[in-house]
DNA sequence: TCCAAATATACTCAATTTGAGTATTAGGGG
DNA sequence: CCCCTAATACTCAAATTGAGTATATTTGGA
């Protein structure tokens, strides 16, 4: 879940201007989000600086504006009130990324607009071809879990994303599907979200949006909310087990609608013991399980 | 090989205050670095951005500085003359991180610092000496190639690097030892090369460092020198052969010492192919070949 | 001329890891 | 007590990896 401000005439990230009495950019970042979320944030990541001159948030203005994007992770207890934020599904601006019911359905929107690109370049047509084939595995049945950025900007090259639209230009066929944010937020996210993707396999970051303790089914199912796939349940159980990442606390989940399930906390330790503990995983398409 | 300019009293990155004529900030970047070295760069990503009001470079001055560090990959050529600028070994810096003629000799001066280190901090000590224990392999006989940025920071909190040490404070242990930078550039350095170490396992960057076409030992060599390990060598090759990361070109190298190596070049195409071709290596204390 | 040294390249093989199952256990609700 | 559901335990073949041995081509002397 993303926690957005329902902007006019869409959504946007929190976010403001660094100050003076910012000692440093995180802690602005922690100031403003506060302010404006009603959130306390834990574990911080730096994401990207975005400097164009022509960045669409500077019209006219001769001075230039730096963006500092950062990733965050919290558990998200309620909807933080006062502020107006609320949380929104990530897929709901990345729909073509959960792929946790099968492939989803906007996708052959997608490939039937990609085609019509491709078609449209002459001899340049073999490239888009396969740069398209490669970032949404159109020919094979493959779909790599990182590729988030490469999708959004070969989305945004084809005109598919509302942001890619100039004033005047035709109507976007996606009118109905597309769900765009502020500025140029709807990248940011896809920058995060494709980072987040990488960094749960080799390091225990995953832990930041589970509670004290916590089935390993639980921990799966954000994973796999992550990553936007579905994952096998008995390797998964393996991989955590093998790579130490949790230690049992004794009791037992009964509200599984099945056999109790035992709840399990994040080892610490394991940050100490090995250098890069994380969740290698390896996709299945539909587990049969 | 890192290209600094020798300033007084150490040597600093090349660098330079972003301005109105540069529409993008890479476009900054690419112009000072041009200016202060007659490089042309080719291979360019972003690294980091820096903004503590109380960073070093700013004394006194009421503003804030913003620095945004890069790394970009170029296959030198000669070291560049007119601006005084010169390639220097990233190891003159980290002399700690090159393992490839076997445990470096100052990880003893290390060790014995780091002991000392850990002792002098009481309740806390079990932490330090598992933190020094795992980024520096103390106890194991296993080293983490891409923890560099990890070891650059404890030994600065140990007050091992000389920047770290703050004037009035006795002289260092390591002056004989250690070879610091201007500013943080010793610590940006330390971020780029554990960038770099990991990212040749995913993407095939190392070939921004090789010429036209070469010969799979020098690939070795080179893959080498930026991870600081030495390389099982028929493994590294089937690797190679595997990821379909080159092609031959036909022609010969004989000035090998041995027998004749084939040329090969890079296969382009492999970015279309797969999605993230690189060198997944797995390492070798002292490979018996 | 022929051999030793040096490197390239080909092949082998056991140990591990991975992908994909089947089998069994333990609650809750009729 | 039976059935549904999910948890947990085990199995097994395929693929990958780590570490060799074996063979091929050069060059430079003895």
């Amino acid at each position: 879940m993303v926690l957005v401000r329902p902007d006019v005439p869409v959504d946007t990230l929190p976010a403001g201007p660094l100050q003076s009495g910012h000692r440093t950019l995180e802690a602005g970042l922690r100031a403003w989000v506060e302010q404006q979320t009603d959130l306390h944030l834990g574990y911080v990541e730096q994401l990207y600086t975005f400097g164009d001159t022509d960045r669409i948030d500077m019209p006219g203005r001769g001075g230039r504006s730096l963006s500092i994007a950062y990733l965050a992770l919290v558990r998200a207890l309620r909807a933080s009130a006062r502020s107006g934020a609320r949380w929104q599904n990530v897929y709901t601006y990345l729909p073509w990324e959960d792929w946790r019911d099968g492939r989803p359905a906007v996708l052959e929107t997608i490939e039937t607009y990609l085609k019509t690109w491709v078609k449209d370049s002459g001899d340049t047509g073999t490239l888009r071809e396969k740069r398209a084939a490669l970032a949404f595995g159109l020919g094979t049945d493959s779909w790599s879990d990182e590729l988030v950025l490469d999708r959004y900007e070969l989305l945004y090259e084809a005109g598919f994303v509302r942001e890619a639209r100039r004033d005047g230009e035709s109507p976007p066929l996606t009118a109905m599907v597309d769900h765009p944010m502020g500025l140029d937020h709807r990248r940011i996210l896809a920058t995060a979200l494709g980072r987040l993707r990488g960094k749960i396999k080799y390091r225990p970051v995953i832990f930041e949006l589970m509670p004290e303790s916590f089935t390993l089914l639980d921990l799966q199912r954000t994973v796999e909310g992550l990553s936007g796939i579905r994952l096998h349940k008995q390797n998964f159980r393996r991989l955590v087990e093998t790579q130490g990442l949790v230690e049992e606390t004794g009791e037992l989940q009964t509200e599984t609608g099945g056999r109790p399930a035992r709840l399990v906390r994040f080892r610490r330790e394991v940050l100490l013991e090995r250098p890069s503990p994380g969740l290698r995983l390896s996709s299945t398409k539909r587990p049969a399980n």
